[in-house]
Parts: C-alpha cells; structure tokens; sequence
DNA sequence: CGTTAACCGAGACGGTACGTCTTGTCTTCTT
DNA sequence: AAGAAGACAAGACGTACCGTCTCGGTTAACG
C-alpha cells in the first residue's frame, strides 16, 4: 500500500526534465538581464521558457533560488569552456603583487561582462536583505574564489613574503571587499589601476615604512 | 523654471502637512523592521500611518524613496541626540592607528542597532539592483561618514603617519569596505578584534616590514 | 477617529462604478451565452469587461451570484421594454384555461429565447448542486412568476372556476413543473400543444368525470 | 465496430481492473456525499481509489460519465438488495389513486436517502447545463421509472379508471414533475400530503366536477 | 472674513503577479 | 498491456499591491 502523504511529497529527481530546466535556466538568465531583477516574474520566466508555473514551483521556492541555480550553471558552464587549472588556482610565479593584480584584473573584466552582471548584482542584493539567500550566494559562489587567495596568500607566507601572524582570511579583504564594494554599491570607479593600487597599499600598508 | 506639467503640477510644498509626514516616516520604519522590506508595501505604510495613498504618491515616487528620507531623518535624529562635534569629525589623538579602531567599534556597534540595521540593509539592497537609489545611497549616507576618514587621513599625512603618495580615498577602503562586506553579505563575523585587526594591517600593510 | 478595522470593511456603495457594473453584466451574460457556464470564468469576465477581478470579488462572492444578477437585471430590462402591465399580472378574461394557455406559450417563447436560455440553464443548474443559489434563483425569479398564478387561481375560485378548496400554490405545479422538467431534464418536446393539453388535464384531471 | 482510434487505440475490455472500477465508483460516490460534486475532483478520486488519474481517462471521459457509472451501478446493487419484482413494477390494486401514492410516498423517501440525495442532484444539475449528460440521465436513469408510471397508467385506461384520450407520458408528468421540481429547485417542502395532494389534483382537476 | 484652491483620508478602479489547484496528456516503471 | 505514479504545459483560482483616479472634508492663503 502507498504511502498517502497529505501533501508535499518531495517530486521525483529522476523523472525531471532536463529539457525544462534548461529552458527554464535560459529565461531566468535572459529575463534577469534584459528587464532587471524585479521585473522578472516567475510567471514571466515560465512563460517564457514555454513551461508550466507548477514546474518552477515544484524544484525552486523562490525566484531568487531559481536564479542562483541558474547561475551556477552558468559559472560552471564559463569554466568548462575556460581552461580547467585556470579556475582553480591562482598563478603562483614567486611575484605575490603581480599574481594579485593579474587575477584582480580578470576581476575586473568578469564584473563588466553584461552576461554576469546583472544576475550577480541582483543575487547580491537578494542576498543583503534575505539572510538565507545571502548565505548561500556566500557559501556556493563567493567562498571558492575567496578560497583560492587563501591558498596563495598562504603560499606567499611559506615563501616569506607575507608576515606569518598574518591571517589570509581578512588579509584577501584588502583588496576583495573595496572591489567589491565600489560594484556593489557604485563608491567609485573600477579600473585595472584601482586594483592595483589596492594590492600595493594592502601589502605595505599605508604608512611609512 | 515653469511648472513641469506633466499630468499635476508639482504640489505646493508649504501646504505639505508635517504631521503626515512624520507619520509616513515611523510607519515606514516600523514596517520595514517588523516584516522587512520586501514585504513593506506602500499601502502598508499609508494604512499604518493612517493616511492616504496619494499623500504618499505625491511626495515620493517609490518606496526605496519614502525609506530613504525616512532613514535620513533618523540619522539626523540620532545624531542630534549624540554630540553636536561627534559626529562631524574623527578624533584626533595623534595616533592614526587608536582613532581608526574607536570609531570603527561605534560603527560595528551601530552596524548592531536594530534601529538601524533593517532600513540601512534595505536601503543597501535596493541600491546594488537600482543604480539611482544606490547613487543616493552613496551620496546622502555613505559620503558624509567617508569623508570623515579622507579628513583623519590627510590630517596623519600631514603628521607624517601617513606616506604623502597615498590616495586617503583609497586608503579608507581598506577598512571600511571590509568592515562593509561583512555586514552586507554575511562573508564574516564582524567584531571588536577584527576591526582592529584591519586597523593594523591596513596601516602596516600584509608584507614583511 | 477612523475605524481601524481589521479587513474587509464593506465596500462604499455610493462610489461603486456604475459602468463597470454594466459591463460585467454583459461581459457575464455574453460569455455563457457563447461558450456556456462552465468555461465561463470570472478572469475571462473580467477581461471581456474590460475590468480588474477585484472588482468583480468586490461586489460579488461567486460566479453564480454576478450572473444571477447580470441575469435578473436582464429580465428588469425586458420587463420595461415590454408593457409595464404586462408583466405583473396576468390577463382575466373569464376563461382560466385560454388565459392559462396564452400564458404559457409566452413562457415557452421565452423559454427558447437564446438570449435567456443559456443563463438561465445555469442559474438553475448551479440553484440544482449550490442550495444557497437555488433558493435565490426560487426567491428572485422563480417567486414572482409564480405569485402571477397564484393570484388568477384565486380569481378564477371567487368565479367559480376552480373548487374553493384547492391550493393554489400546488395547482399551478401540475402545468407549471412539467413545462420546467422537460426544459430542464431534456424530458420530452416542449410545444404550444403540449403546454395547452397540460392545462386541460391540469383542469380536469385524467379520470372519467 | 472498427478501432475509433484518435490517439490511443480503444482499451482492451477484457484486461480492465475490476478492482480500480470499484474503487473508483466508492472513491467518486464518497466524494460527491462529502465535499459535493463541484469540489469532486478527478485527482481527487483517483487518490482516494488509489489509482492513477489515467485509468480514469482510459475509461471514462469526464467527472460526469464517472459519477453517472456509479450511480447507476449504486441503483442496480441498491435494487437487487430489494425484492426482485418489486422494482420493475407498479403495484395494481385497483385502486390507481392509492397505487400513486404509495409509489410516490416510497420516492419521497428515496429522494431524502443521504446515499442517493448528493450524486443524483449533481448528475441533474449537470445534466441541465450539458445536454448530452442530461439527455443520459433521463434515458439511463428516469425513463425506466417513469415507464413504471406509463404501464400503470395504461392499465387504469383498460379498467376505465382513466379516460382513453389521456396520453399516459403527459399524465405522468402531472405528479412527477412537481415533484421533481420541489426536489430540485427547493420550491417547497416535500411531504406524503404534498404528494397525496398531487395525485387527487392530477385525477380529478382542479375545477368543479 | 469669506472664497477658494490645495492637501488630505479614503478607497474604487484597471492591472499584474502571486502561489495553489486541477485538467488532460505523457512517460516510466511494475505487475 | 493495464495499472500506479507522477511530471508536465496550461490556465483559473482568489488575494495582495501597484499606481491612478475620484470623492467629500478640512485647512490655509488670498481677495
């Protein structure tokens, strides 16, 4: 005999349609850029992926999850197409100011490509209002890049270029955090001289030395 | 300049009645810290407020608006509570380093305020996803505290604490901005200690002295 | 000092729009006429009238309660294109059986009347399954036509023509409720001869005099 | 007949579960008693029958059909539990005034049956809003019962207690229409008087003898 | 000091989107 | 091949807000 379960039972992974999801990952992603983040509609994004509201509702519970989903597919997918070492790992070449300032500088192409832009921007401000949202935006798209500049850093303490009391946690801040702020929150003009200014003032400080 | 006759000719602003005002004000702050932002709704606030829609519609033109004055007048508020010099100007005890670690333990204590962690929050949200609020953000909030900063700056590199080539702009960011990240995006836990921590390693730089 | 109620107060009569009202009416009776009660819905109401839903939930509760109106003010609307004698009596001219007769030819006109036959099947097929809207189809439509028989039954028995001691409430059942199954159940063929011989044995009786 | 075959070829009678169309009889029969028949949902009987919503769809083409089969099916069980004979005949005592009313006193009856009283309502009513559903109701369901009343009748002619020029299938309708109509429409109170009362007026009329 | 033009509270209006529910079809796996 | 299960596209449900509009009433400046 079945289990009569009153409600929600969790619908079945193996019979989704890929087909669906991909559609459904397209919408989102062209809605999200072509009319803002407010403006797309989950009645939109089924619309336009030619799918049922009831498909949305059954594997996401939020337009905000839809998009995440959807853009993590995307960064995947700009992975696979870049090399695959590329991604994961920072350039060591002894220089940890010119390794910084050359992933700063893709950095800073990434955050004007019109493809990321506007969904990372909205997941973003999803993330600052709503906490579960904002954590995992945290967790699956920012900690494994933060992760890489802790590796390095780490590498540059072993080669004796950064002091060793120095915690690469909050060290990477330097240089991550006004980026990313000056992004988020238009505090000023984002140009590969930006960044690299930052990398020179966070590893000699500011004061004489 | 001739009336911008749209549709209404702008309305008279002496007749504006300052107790719907103020009333719009504390609902919209009330709303904003019970059910947050999204769920804050226009016709919540008039209904709150006891006033009508169109008072609402013809002073402002958004919500994101309505809270933003809503937030200014509290600061102003607040601030007219605090000190009168306080709030203008950065101590200056000659010693850069102490100075930057008091007043960032006021902002992290008042990054904790209830009062103002949910409108500064959405105000902040709104902004990354609305370039035009978050120009007003920056401009109306954000500056002012910056400018602060450039002033304490420039005052340490006339004291020589501080290398004369050093942008104060910049160099601000390498304790705000973090300090910024943390509270918007949850990368962090945000305390005494680790203000400091940026203080010193922002002053002194991550590099072998 | 407002009254600060809750929810639903009751809508403001006075400020309703008379022109929505209307349009709704034949928005209603245009939809079942074309593509039957079923597939009528009140989004499709609302649409062809030009209309917010909400302003169709305003005023009415249900489906079955905007057409049962859209209907009675139809029949209204008739009634005064019609003569206003005619309709609140009917005619006595000494002979109940040719009155009865004439009488029920008109009514089975109008029974095939397609402007009147699709709302109300509905009517009286929801009436059938919804007991609230059955006894208002009764009390609204039904009734008053009813109360017409009712009343040339009494004269005819002042005359003579009827024995006094006959209900006229239940003898005008015995050619009124055949006319109304065989319209309604598909029962048989409804003719002007069919409805004259109902009154003949509704006089009469079938056994042997 | 060849395979009328759209889509799918016509079902193999002789593979169907019995067991799923006893399930699903008691499952829409159950529904219809507890939550009414416009609440009746095809999802929802498949659940409670246990059985996949397209072994409804292979066998039966909508709620209606369903519910018609079952009620049907009800009647037959129900009549096989009562005497044989006594289903498929009126009583001849003699005495036709009594016969009526003893029939009609056991549709009373009937009519006020908890089991019966949810299908058959809603099977009429949508029989009045879709023809050919009612047109299967009156052949499937009130034909053969009102053939009862056409043998009586006949029958009395032959004794003399009817006139011969009396159409059986008009007379009829003299007592059950009333009825029906009361049942229904709720145009009033049905009762062994009322119905006794219907027979006398259908013998003898309603005027003076 | 009365007229009058505006702001005001209130809320009806035409809309859009929400999240849920059901329809009828289709597909997968089981019996 | 029928059946149990349930994903799917479609679209209506009734609710919540949007931003616009109209309606008295009240209030402050002007004539």
């Amino acid at each position: 005999m079945a289990t009569q379960s009153s409600k929600q039972s969790a619908p079945d992974t193996t019979r989704r349609s890929e087909k669906s999801r991909r559609a459904i990952y397209d919408a989102a992603l062209g809605l999200v850029a072509e009319v803002g983040y407010p403006k797309t509609t989950i009645e939109g994004i089924a619309a336009r992926a030619g799918v049922g509201k009831q498909t949305i509702y059954r594997w996401w519970s939020s337009k905000a999850e839809v998009l995440m989903e959807a853009f993590l597919d995307l960064s995947e997918q700009a992975a696979r197409e870049a090399g695959p070492e590329e991604t994961y790992t920072i350039a060591d070449t002894g220089d940890l100011a010119a390794d910084l300032k050359a992933v700063l500088r893709l950095t800073v192409d990434q955050l004007k490509d019109p493809r990321f832009e506007a969904p990372s921007r909205a997941l973003a401000a999803e993330g600052v209002v709503n906490e579960q949202v904002g954590r995992a935006f945290m967790a699956k798209l920012l900690e494994p890049s933060l992760q890489l500049y802790v590796d390095r850093v780490r590498a540059a303490q072993d080669a004796g270029q950064v002091r060793p009391e120095i915690d690469p946690r909050i060290a990477l801040e330097l240089w991550v955090s006004p980026l990313a702020q000056r992004w988020l929150q238009y505090t000023g003009p984002i140009t590969y001289d930006y960044t690299d200014t930052l990398v020179d003032y966070a590893l000699h400080g500011i004061a004489p030395r």
